[in-house]
DNA sequence: CCGGATCCGTTTCGATACTG
DNA sequence: CAGTATCGAAACGGATCCGG
């Protein structure tokens, strides 16, 4: 049996003990597609328009649920199916997103693709973007998570 | 010829564009070594205790110089030695780092290994702590690239 | 001595076909 | 439709070699 994702043995650097869970092309990614785009399903990210490979995605899923980011409840209309979502130390990445996005769009503003107002939101306003967002986040869990509502 | 950083064809997406780009496991360690940890030097970063080896750290240091998030000045003591230092390009994802390092202050505290007044700063005043890392930088730059000082 | 390029064995990734 | 098996492609890691 091959870990998922084994640790390696970084040092007591902040960056680098996150980079080790978080630092590879695909785990924000799937943390935006919980966190932004509403993509709770395997199959939804599978769609989404990046294109990932089904194992990469079973493979960056399990770790994530390994590490403590992200959750897994039953879907409610087929046994198989599951709905993923954020944990609160999955959540709390927003601001790690919400920088990388900033970033993003100043200086690669021209190739970005979001719309115009929530550029801007998050240019003028992000603590607002982030609570928006958490907003949203709690009322998915009020809506679909019922039995872990805290 | 290959590329040593091939865009993959993403997507519009701020995420997406910026993983691109600062998205594998090397590059935001580079980063940190140029923005908070004074390393300059090629030899400097090898010693570093992640222990890059020399080829990635050479094509990190290409694909950066590249991507326009740093550059490098020649050495005052030998003609060989490059001094690498980040672009503004580069320094603004100051925010980016101190989110990560937030992130990993509150979610594996216990496995960190920074000075505690440093951690209590970046947790208590993070702008300050960009201030005046960005101070530093300034410094830096003024000693060491009197040529382009701007 | 030092930046860094090259070679090569090993590991990881990723696309697709496939299974239950 | 979630997840696995397979296998070729790419990335990594380190030792070594090169040029100044």
């Amino acid at each position: 049996m091959v870990a998922t994702t084994q640790h390696r043995d970084r040092t007591g650097c902040p960056v680098a003990c996150a980079l080790d869970i978080i630092g590879d092309h695909w785990t924000l990614l799937i943390i935006r597609n919980l966190m932004f785009l509403g993509l709770h399903e395997y199959k939804d990210m599978l769609a989404a328009e990046e294109r990932i490979s089904t194992n990469i995605l079973t493979r960056r899923l399990r770790s994530l649920e390994r590490e403590g980011l992200v959750a897994a409840a039953p879907h409610p209309e087929s046994r198989r199916r599951k709905l993923y979502y954020l944990t609160p130390m999955g959540k709390d990445l927003i601001p790690v997103l919400v920088a990388i996005s900033r970033w993003s769009n100043r200086h690669m503003g021209e190739l970005l693709d979001i719309p115009p107002d929530i550029k801007v939101l998050i240019e003028t306003d992000p603590d607002r973007f982030i609570a928006m967002t958490l907003d949203r986040l709690d009322a998915w869990e009020a809506a679909n998570l019922p039995s872990r509502r805290t």
